[in-house]
DNA sequence: AAGACGTGGTG
DNA sequence: TCACCAAGTCT
C-alpha cells in the first residue's frame, strides 16, 4: 500500500515539478550522475550554466574519460569543492577501463566510486533505475525533520539514522525517483529554512511541525565553532611579459587549481616579510616586493581571507617546485587557461585590466 | 567522528 | 558585516 504522504507528494509533483535538463524520459545515468554531482551542497540556480556547458563538451562517458584534468577542472572552475570534478572524471574512467563503460545499476555499486557517497548513490539508483531507496539530502532532511518534527540533530548519527528510518517506509516501488525528486523539489521551493510557505504545501495536513507551530525550530542543528580570519599574500612575479603560477597539489583545498604563490602572514611580521619568506619556502628564492596589485577578500566554508596581492620581481635564482606540483611562466592573456580559485581569478583579471591585449583593446 | 572542503545567496 | 544555508563526500 502506497502512503498518502507519497501520494499527496507525487500528484503535487506532477503538476509542480521544476523542468530542468537532466529530467527525461527516460533519465539518462550519465547526466543524472554529473547532475547530481554538481548539485552536492550547491543549488540548482548555480548548477544550470555549467552543467550546459558540460554536457556540450562532456555528452557522455567516453568523452569525459578522455579528457584531461586540467580541462575538468576549468569547466568546473567557480562551482567549488573541486574534489568532485577530479572525483567524477576518475569514476569516468575506472567505469570505461573496468566495466567497459557500463553503468552500476544498484545505489551499493554507485558508491564504490569516487566522489559518491549515500545520497548520490541513492539518487542516481533511484532516478535512473528504479531503486526503491530514500535519497537523504539537506532538503529531505528538513523537510522529514517537519513533518514527523523530529528534535534531533539532522547531522547527528542519531538523527540521521531516524530520518532514515522515518523516510524509507514511504518511498514508493513504483516512482522512487520522482519521490525522491518531488521531496527535493518541496524543500527547494516550499518547505524552505526560512519562512516556509505552509499555506500551500501539499502535505501540510501531515505535517506535525505545523501542527503543533514548530516549523521555524525544525530542524534542529549541531552548532559549528567560529570561523578563523587570515591575512595572506600573493606574489605576481614576473619576468618580462610573463607572470609565474604554481599548481598546488591534488589533495587539499583547491587542488590541482593554478595560483599565485604566497601564503598567511605570521605574528609579527609584515605584509612584505611574510611574502618574502612564502616564497623562500615555496620556490627556494629570492623577491623584491614592489607595488600592491590590490586586497581581495573571500569567505571558504571553513575560513575567511583578506589577500594583499604585490607586484614582484625575481632577485634569487630559478623558482622551484618546493611544495607545488608544478610552475609555469604564463603571459598575462593566457591566464584564462588556467583552473583558478575565486581570489586567484581576481588577481588574473586585474592583472588583465591593466594591460589588456592588443586584439583585445 | 569531527573537520576539511568553495562559492553564492539570504536575512 | 555576518551567520547560516545549499541536491555531501572524504578522511
Amino acid at each position: 500500500m502506497v502512503s498518502e504522504l507519497a501520494q499527496r507528494l507525487l500528484a503535487w509533483f506532477d503538476q509542480n515539478a521544476r523542468a530542468l535538463p537532466w529530467r527525461e524520459s527516460p533519465p539518462h545515468p550519465y547526466r543524472v550522475w554529473v547532475s547530481e554531482v554538481m548539485l552536492q551542497q550547491t543549488q540548482v540556480e548555480t548548477v544550470l550554466p555549467y552543467y550546459q556547458r558540460w554536457m556540450t563538451r562532456f555528452p557522455d562517458l567516453e568523452t569525459l574519460a578522455a579528457a584531461t584534468e586540467q580541462e575538468v577542472l576549468r569547466l568546473w572552475e567557480g562551482l567549488g569543492y573541486y574534489q568532485r570534478a577530479r572525483a567524477l572524471h576518475r569514476a569516468a574512467q575506472i567505469l570505461v577501463r573496468e566495466r567497459d563503460g557500463c553503468f552500476p545499476q544498484r545505489a551499493t555499486e554507485w558508491q564504490t566510486l569516487p566522489g559518491i557517497g549515500p545520497y548520490t548513490a541513492a539518487a542516481i539508483a533511484s532516478i535512473a533505475f528504479g531503486e526503491v531507496v530514500l535519497a537523504l539530502d539537506g532538503n529531505v532532511r528538513r523537510v522529514l525533520a517537519r513533518l514527523f518534527d523530529l528534535d534531533l540533530p539532522v547531522d547527528s548519527p542519531a538523527g540521521e539514522r531516524e530520518l532514515r528510518r522515518i523516510g524509507q517506509v514511504h518511498v514508493p516501488i513504483d516512482r522512487p525517483g520522482d519521490f525522491n525528486q518531488a521531496l527535493m523539489d518541496l524543500g527547494a521551493t516550499l518547505c524552505r529554512p526560512q519562512t516556509p510557505q505552509c499555506e500551500v504545501c501539499p502535505v501540510a495536513g501531515l505535517c506535525l511541525a505545523r501542527a503543533r507551530g514548530t516549523q521555524s525550530l525544525r530542524p534542529v542543528r549541531r552548532r559549528g565553532g567560529a570561523v578563523p580570519h587570515y591575512i595572506v599574500t600573493a606574489a605576481v612575479i614576473w619576468r618580462g611579459e610573463q607572470v609565474l603560477l604554481a599548481q598546488r597539489p591534488p589533495q587539499g583545498l583547491l587542488g590541482g587549481l593554478w595560483e599565485f604563490p604566497g601564503g598567511k602572514q605570521e605574528p609579527g611580521e609584515s605584509l612584505e616579510e611574510a611574502l618574502q619568506r612564502e616564497i623562500r619556502e615555496e620556490l627556494g628564492t629570492t623577491i623584491v616586493v614592489g607595488e600592491k596589485v590590490g586586497v581581495f577578500r573571500h569567505a571558504y566554508s571553513h575560513f575567511r581571507v583578506t589577500l594583499h596581492a604585490f607586484h614582484c620581481c625575481l632577485v634569487g635564482g630559478e623558482p622551484q617546485p618546493l611544495e607545488a606540483t608544478a610552475l609555469e611562466w604564463v603571459p598575462v592573456t593566457r591566464l584564462t587557461h588556467y583552473p583558478m580559485g575565486k581570489l586567484d581569478r581576481q588577481i588574473a583579471q586585474t592583472l588583465m585590466q591593466a594591460r589588456p591585449s592588443a586584439s583585445a583593446g
